[in-house]
DNA sequence: ATGGCCAATATGATTGGA
């Protein structure tokens, strides 16, 4: 079974983009983010036409997250538990049953948090404590779990071609990475470190200043997975050439396959 | 990490993104 993420940057935008490339991948779940446009506005029937349910949380104009599955969904949640006055569209979660068993998934839109000190700053911190109470909380459940997404967080030095570039950014400060680090440490596991040490692993380039012709990326949108996912994990990939793609989004798909569970 | 972009908005200037 195959699970992707990707961050559209507009999902009326990147509509074909997306449907060439679920042909291409033929994922068997999909987390979307930065979708922009409100529920009745999205692409629905399309990807219903590609064989996908669909469960989508979005607004006007900003953030946006969605589900594609070609399970049905059992449950779906919309919003991250904790603030009731929190009104960004920044998560969804599913639980699907598919042939190995019950799955559940987020898709997670964190927040940017840029320029630090100021209330933006403040929101993605409080933001990140709420992602981890839900992590800690799913945790307790001992299910496959997967929480994918743009995290807008550069875990390491070694996850940014110019990491000296990002210290005083919202993406990469000390506060934001501890709080980054307290999250993987309730046992959560990132599926592209777990296979691969190598750096230059990015997953977003900038549309300005020539970055994705300098290959100036960095690796912000992560797959994190609780121990009964991530024993089954197998093959992990980023699809870095749709970068390339005509009218592309900033941020590429990441994704996973998970083997089944062993007896 | 800003010289250079992109998307949404009753739209031609501003906001947000990362």
């Amino acid at each position: 079974m195959r699970i992707a993420t990707w961050n559209v940057n507009s999902i009326k935008q990147r509509i074909d983009s997306a449907l060439a490339w679920l042909k291409e991948r033929q994922p068997d779940i999909v987390c979307l983010q930065e979708t922009k446009c409100v529920d009745d506005a999205f692409p629905r029937l399309e990807f219903e036409s590609a064989g996908y349910n669909v469960a989508v949380h979005g607004q006007k104009t900003f953030n946006g997250v969605a589900l594609l599955s070609k399970f049905p969904f059992d449950e779906v949640n919309s919003g991250l538990p904790g603030d009731d006055r929190d009104d960004h569209a920044r998560f969804i979660e599913g639980v699907m049953s598919t042939k190995d068993g019950a799955l559940r998934v987020a898709s997670i839109y964190l927040p940017n948090g840029n320029p630090p000190a100021t209330e933006k700053y403040t929101y993605k911190i409080g933001w990140m404590k709420r992602l981890s109470a839900y992590a800690r909380a799913r945790l307790a459940l001992e299910e496959p779990l997967i929480m994918a997404g743009d995290y807008n967080v550069i875990p390491t030095t070694a996850d940014a071609r110019n990491p000296q570039a990002w210290v005083n950014d919202a993406l990469f400060l000390p506060q934001t990475r501890d709080e980054f680090r307290a999250l993987m440490n309730l046992g959560l596991t990132d599926a592209v470190r777990a296979t691969s040490d190598e750096p230059g692993l990015y997953t977003f380039w900038d549309y300005q200043a020539g970055a994705w012709q300098k290959n100036n990326g960095i690796r912000i949108d992560h797959l994190l997975l609780s121990p009964l996912a991530a024993d089954r994990l197998g093959d992990v990939g980023i699809d870095k050439h749709v970068r390339s793609w005509e009218k592309p989004s900033d941020h590429v798909p990441v994704w996973i396959d998970l083997d089944v569970a062993a007896k």
